[in-house]
DNA sequence: TATAATAATGGTATCGGTACCATAACCACC
DNA sequence: GGTGGTTATGGTACCGATACCATTATTATA
């Protein structure tokens, strides 16, 4: 049906291989012999076939990036970064979202297998090993996002949950809070468990007894986010400030806290994990340990694409991004004197809409 | 490096077609043989070449979506409609974002050709037939999302913009207002024209003259939307209510409103096209004209799909669907005795989250 | 029993490109 | 004039799967 590269050589007069060393600029073509090549193509608005390129050469130059929520401007800015370094490198990109369900992101892997992409950015759904090492097994390279998988050697790229938690209740204590409930996701994830960590760990060095009954495991996403909102408020002594430990979870006791008629942050301080965009500012617009999502998506490409490059011998390397922690309004202002800024805390500012969000396949 | 067909083939003590129909499930294969073969291929973890075989087929069973902003909830419900309707027929969707830059899309457009996929899903940057064309000059299937073009033979799915404008504006001026001032798209996009279309006729209809001064346009996204609404504040007479013709429009004339200090709706009315979805709720809420996205998505993929089994010599058809009005707070009460639910407005529902937002690649 | 249909399997060509090797003209240099 | 390098072009095989046709064994029907 579409003309072929012989269909063009006929037309020109040439041998086929002499239009492919036109098209990718390779050889020794005579300025005659090329224009008269061009021509033809433009003639028969002949468009070379990449499946046919990509089984001889055995490589697609197409990555994929597996995320597990796409509504959130978290993995789109995420997204973002690993498209531009991808593009950069002459790469394309396949993008899939699992809505953290792991029947999806195996049906996905397989796909994506199949379609020999030539490398996988992947953020489980679990932080088990299993996904990574189906796409091993195949030996095609693997960088993973945003979470740990202790039992697979694979390269690795994340941010300080821990550390951000930590100067984030930190800086909540600095502020006079001394019941802090911790609003966290899945504990099946390493971030959630890893930010839980953190909280805790400023709460002892606070001298603070750990308070088990403050803490609230429940998914990163939609449906359920606010019901630990509200089941927070219900303890005894009620908390005065909430950690979140995502944006999308702070959006959903922002609403809780509003039904329950608590004002923000006059009664309850909220600060959570994750920024928020410029265009979704609401008020009050929240304190957060802002990921540093757009370097996360560079920096794990780049650490791909070198795999890809070279015969790929070293041992796997793990880059843990640190966290940026963004003083607004709903963290509210000092209860007792304290140095809340004692950890360089940066001032409000626009991390995402320097990016904005945009996605390719 | 992996596998082959004849690696299996050559374990199981067969022929590579018998592999093949092991696989796929055609032809004749004995008992014995199949569980033979079926266990050479998990022995090896043997995968499928899908390149291999898409040559070979002369098809891919992929689908490529085109939309114009990932970040906008609309699209995003489109690309679930898209996604769902594609993947019970068994297709896979690659799914790009242009920003609404043509570059971009006709870059898109050329990888996508290149890549062979079966059929385009796309939503032009502008409302212009070049993209149609180009993918048409290559027997493509092409199904046009959201926006007329009028100079093409085309399939088109959109909704009636012209219509949804109507029955907003009317719904303002039954609740009493005059002076009310439209916040529309790029000119070069047939909804921001239907839109304001829509506007002017129900102005007309009220005896109210044409008022080119009330309105604006602008573009669909982030950088420069909240400024038409500080614009049009400072006409004579001050506009009771506002038109946004989008979801961001309006988010970001709500801010301008608010630093300008004008309450939303007792100062001034504000209501919009496109739907927010539940968990982006902002007070007030907005009443909208709100669009069927993820039915968008699903007509448009049958379409697709249709044109894809048929030899295919039907004429182009064009699918409106219908626009929901939804009430809620951004609109304020009435201002006049009079009927402003006349034509029928549905109350606050949330059709956003019946599709949490999902993409695939 | 002869003939035909069904079941089971395989050989070879092909999809649309590119790798590899071969060929030939031309020029430079010793 | 012979050797060697650069320029320009082409022939053939192959990437990994499947279409098509062929072959044989088995069973059903006349």
């Amino acid at each position: 049906m579409s003309p072929t590269i012989r269909d063009v050589a006929r037309k020109a007069g040439v041998a086929p291989i002499t239009v492919s060393r036109v098209i990718n600029n390779s050889g020794y073509v005579s300025p005659e012999t090329r224009s008269r090549v061009e021509a033809a193509i433009a003639e028969l608005h002949y468009v070379p076939n990449t499946l046919a390129r990509s089984l001889r050469f055995k490589k697609t130059r197409v990555l994929a990036l597996i995320v597990t929520d796409i509504t959130n401007p978290f993995w789109t800015t995420v997204a973002r970064g690993v498209e531009d370094v991808a593009n950069a490198h002459g790469f394309s990109l396949i993008l899939c979202n699992t809505d953290e369900d792991e029947a999806k992101q195996d049906a996905y892997l397989q796909a994506l297998l199949q379609k020999r992409v030539d490398g996988f950015l992947l953020a489980p759904a679990r932080s088990v090993a299993d996904p990574v090492r189906t796409i091993q097994a195949q030996n095609v390279p693997v960088v993973v996002l945003d979470r740990r998988i202790p039992e697979a050697a694979v390269d690795v790229v994340r941010s300080d949950s821990e550390g951000g938690a930590h100067r984030l209740v930190t800086y909540l204590l600095a502020l006079g809070h001394r019941h802090i409930a911790a609003l966290s996701g899945p504990p099946t994830v390493s971030t959630a468990l890893d930010r839980v960590a953190g909280y805790r760990r400023a709460l002892a060095e606070a001298g603070l007894p750990p308070a088990a009954e403050m803490v609230f495991y429940g998914r990163y996403d939609i449906p359920s986010r606010y019901h630990n909102a509200q089941r927070a408020q219900k303890r005894t002594p009620r908390p005065t400030a909430l950690f979140a430990a995502n944006n999308f979870i702070a959006l959903g006791a922002l609403r809780a806290l509003e039904e329950a008629g608590l004002r923000v942050p006059d009664e309850v301080a909220l600060v959570c994990f994750d920024d928020i965009p410029l265009w979704l500012q609401i008020t009050p617009f929240f304190t957060t340990a802002a990921q540093r999502a757009y370097q996360m998506g560079q920096r794990a490409t780049e650490l791909l694409l070198e795999r890809l490059a070279g015969p790929d011998m070293r041992a796997p390397r793990e880059i843990v991004l640190p966290v940026d922690i963004v003083v607004r309004q709903s963290s509210g202002s000092l209860r007792t004197p304290a140095s809340p800024l004692a950890d360089g805390a940066r001032q409000p500012e626009g991390q995402w809409d320097q990016h904005p969000h945009r996605l390719i396949g």
